[in-house]
DNA sequence: CTGTTAGCGCCTTCAT
DNA sequence: ATGAAGGCGCTAACAG
């Protein structure tokens, strides 16, 4: 059997409450004695059984979700997995609320993460925006020691404790990558259609795609980027006007999310068929991907980010490690073989 | 707060120890007694905490995995990662014990099985083989309620509980999609290496291969299939024949293991260029993706397949449901472009 | 500063 | 067939 606390406090020769004052970096303590127990924990190899402490504890997580009120398909998914999270709240001991805050801006992101600090949760979770002030805000949050996870666009720089998200360069690079294959040897032009150049992760796809198509397809020259905001009729303009304007485009990149119109524009023109290749499966880059509008989807889960930026906010509350492995969110590629 | 033991007891008008007796199914109730706990259960909306339970009851999960002893990356790779799974026991009260077994041989398979059944463990995970034996072993073992959870390689029409592993059949699909791709437009011969044609994934990743080439690259044709035993020099002697034999090579899909030979031969005649596609990143598949020897790896992850078999075995045995969506596991595809 | 004691939610003898 | 009481490993008042 593994060592209890009973077993350090004989042990140790002190008793449970010393015990687990050590246990838990409480004060009351003196110096020698601290010493002692922790020798004791050390030599029987002690390790605290989590469970057992957070049935004594009573322990709830009360985690606070800030979410950009998108509508777009990815977005939805998102909310709709965070619901699912909510649902096992009861076994998981974690009480989740979620706050909507309008998308792509920085102060009322800022106003809503200090109104979450003030109710003192156990964690928080974000989409970024690059911007100082949300950096500052997060930095301040962190200073309270409450953890704090970006999800899904990152904010590097900012005391966040962990991203629960792709690597977004590597995501554009393999972009890069099958479109310059897929194109073998041909050599025109790539439009690129993004939501907005203020999110990092679109920044960042774009960065990784045009450096693999830079060095290792120099026939594809890349137009200047068309901002979709990531809304369909925006995004539908943006594409359509692309085709108009340049008869032999070769490829697409959709490095955002908004690809209802994206997929409204290929529709419109069946007389163009270049290499699409966009982010995120959803109903509608499924369906497409299907009939060959679109040739690939890179993906992230989003029940995974929502499962791992939970787990991992557990974690940091109580101090323990996590598994890094499971908690990578991988970028995944789907063509119209391998849907699920 | 959620209602507990003590709250049906009240509101059925019974003792602890007869609400414990409903809940665990314990004989010794009177129908009437049992039917109004139940009715409290229902009306109050008891979910049992699962952790107080097991603490209560010093649980713990004795598990027993069965794996070949094949010497390749990936099985290594599959127990390393069982062994870090080990590592965690403690904290997840598993107790782990690995049964090696020879690849590929029913019988040595059978009576490791009838061995691991005497032990009476709480669940048994084991990579199948395609054999009546097999399933007859499988089957006598879940019927005396010991869950059973195949492992990258399925026994379907068993009765195991769960599979942990990929869809191979899509899996070899993805792999015709991609090399119909890269090769747009050109016919020409494909060579394909498999490891044997007596493990279901295997052939599950043909008949997807196969399927794709046919409906969709109908100028791609394959040859027959030549089988490596997963061994690097038998791969290697197979590979070179088939570049020998086919000047002309277009591409090479590797389906198996023991790409280490595949490798060999490719860099043995750096004349031959053909687009290859093989299974799981290794340290050697990963080389040779970054040196462009290969040209996309499809790979299953063998820490999410080991973590996931425990959780379905902890589940399965507790009687509780599983997170489907987290326990799928993916197809991932790397391209030098996205190597993690 | 340190120890005693009473739980957290559940299970398990041992009585009745 | 049912109940009372103690304990799993840990924490948290409340006393000294």
């Amino acid at each position: 059997m593994r060592p209890t606390v009973h077993d350090i406090a004989d042990h140790a020769g002190v008793s449970l409450a010393t015990v687990d004052r050590v246990l838990n970096r409480r004060p009351g303590v003196r110096a020698a004695t601290r010493a002692r127990v922790e020798a004791a924990i050390e030599t029987l190899g002690y390790v605290r059984d989590v469970a057992a402490a957070n049935l004594a504890k009573g322990r709830v997580y009360p985690f606070t979700f800030i979410l950009p009120s998108s509508d777009n398909s990815f977005m939805h998914g998102l909310h709709d997995e965070l619901r699912h999270a909510m649902a096992r709240s009861a076994s998981e001991r974690t009480n989740i609320r979620i706050v909507e805050v309008p998308a792509f801006e920085p102060t009322a992101l800022i106003a809503t993460l200090a109104e979450a600090r003030d109710t003192q949760p156990a964690g928080i979770a974000l989409v970024a925006v690059e911007d100082e002030g949300v950096r500052a805000a997060i930095d301040a949050i962190a200073a309270e020691g409450i953890p704090v996870v970006t999800l899904v666009s990152d904010l590097p720089g900012s005391r966040r404790a962990h991203y629960a998200g792709v690597d977004n360069i590597a995501a554009g690079r393999t972009a890069g990558g099958l479109i310059g294959r897929f194109l073998r040897g041909r050599a025109g032009k790539i439009g690129v259609l993004a939501g907005s150049m203020l999110v990092r992760d679109h920044r960042e796809r774009l960065d990784g795609f045009s450096a693999v198509l830079t060095a290792d397809y120099p026939g594809l020259a890349i137009l200047p980027v068309r901002e979709g905001r990531d809304d369909p009729e925006v995004a539908r303009a943006a594409v359509a006007g692309l085709m108009a304007e340049h008869p032999g485009l070769l490829g697409i990149y959709s490095l955002g999310a908004g690809n209802r119109g994206l997929i409204a524009a290929l529709k419109a023109r069946p007389d163009i068929r270049p290499v699409v290749i966009a982010h995120e499966l959803t109903a509608f880059t499924r369906a497409a991907l299907s009939e060959g509008l679109i040739d690939a989807v890179l993906n992230q889960d989003a029940g995974h980010e929502i499962r791992s930026a939970i787990r991992v906010l557990k974690a940091k509350a109580d101090g323990v490690p996590v598994i890094a492995a499971q908690e990578r969110i991988r970028i995944d590629i789907f063509l119209k073989d391998n849907l699920p």
